[in-house]
DNA sequence: CTCCTTCTTGAACGATTGCTCAATTACAAC
DNA sequence: GTTGTAATTGAGCAATCGTTCAAGAAGGAG
């Protein structure tokens, strides 16, 4: 045995995410990934192997997250359909929030934006993770549906998909710096879409 | 007087916009741009001034021709509201479409999460062009509104950023490559929610 | 033709990019 | 202590970045 290692892997990665999502993949050399990470280039290499590795796990991480504060979310509703809508309500909340996080803007988005021609590798991590993600909706809404608060003929995945371009537009928009009570509105707006596939009216 | 401009600024920019949208800012390395414009790089800096000024300009024309485009595609529809779900739609299927265009996500959004932190410049631009498009969007929901095709409470403003999100969130869907039937269903989805607006029913 | 202006060229600049690796340091085992 | 192993360090690599500018090329005016 020898040497602990002094960084801690995790909290690393979680660094990372922030600088990433801020700055997006060729916004931060590794200069400030350094700095962010407080690492000197040996290490992080001994550890992620590359900047594209690092960029990749912190991608995975983020999503993880992303995905755990959506169940977190969903935890305080008997209704899955309210809380989905409240899940976009909170997301324009929070976009109006300035130091909420690093980004206002979907970091997988952004990746996906900025990679699809350019970095195929990531683009299709990015795009792997969307997949992901509208199979979770679109289970949720098939949940939904069976508990009967959407009507019978609602397509599960299709809805997942113009759910997922809810998040995708409301998330983009928070980058153009409205003011909090328009993004609120928005958000209302988003949430309201919903209501047209709900049962009872 | 003296010799010629060997190349012409609009088809240079046009080829610019080409690249930059393809790749992005950052994307796009002045190598590579001195082969897309086939200009070397003395004659890109008299002509442009910098990559940045370059940017910006095959930011704006995008922006312009954008604009164009919408204005052509309204002319042929009496109704204002039909002529926005019909635009809808068609950006669903160009972005089903693999060769329509350099990229399917829209140039101002992609530049929007690009350098919001990283190039406040390029982002305050984005920004501005984002809220002249929210602008005409809204005097057309006006519009339409005023000739009783959409019920009289509505706020157009607050609707046109409903709507931007829309088309924010279809064209970067577009990159995920979703197969043509599944982009065109979300489109007509998001045309769907006009509907919800419109007098009748 | 010669002059003069204007546009084009491409070698080369300093800075920065992502990355490597020999030297050093810190710890556990003995 | 001493030894052995593993983690950290940072100077420095080759390549590329955006950019400059002296030299050359092109065409109208005289």
């Amino acid at each position: 045995m020898a040497r602990h290692a002094r960084y801690d892997r995790k909290t690393a990665l979680e660094k990372a995410v922030g600088l990433f999502w801020e700055k997006g993949y060729h916004g931060s050399s590794m200069k400030q990934i350094e700095q962010a990470l407080d690492m000197r280039p040996g290490s992080i290499y001994a550890t992620f192997g590359s900047k594209d590795g690092l960029f990749s796990e912190a991608l995975a991480a983020y999503a993880e997250q992303g995905g755990r504060e959506l169940a977190v979310h969903l935890k305080g509703f008997d209704s899955i359909v309210e809380g989905l809508q409240d899940y976009l309500r909170g997301i324009a909340c929070s976009c109006g929030d300035e130091n909420a996080a690093p980004s206002r803007a979907c970091m997988i988005v952004k990746t996906l934006l900025e990679s699809s021609n350019t970095h195929p590798a990531l683009a299709d991590q990015a795009n792997s993770i969307l997949a992901a993600i509208e199979q979770s909706i679109a289970e949720l809404l098939e949940q939904a549906r069976v508990k009967g608060e959407l009507v019978q003929s609602v397509d599960s995945r299709r809805l997942a998909r113009l759910l997922q371009a809810q998040i995708m537009g409301l998330r983009s928009m928070g980058e153009r710096n409205l003011d909090p009570q328009t993004m609120r509105d928005l958000g209302d707006d988003m949430a309201a879409i919903l209501d047209g596939y709900r049962t009872q009216h």
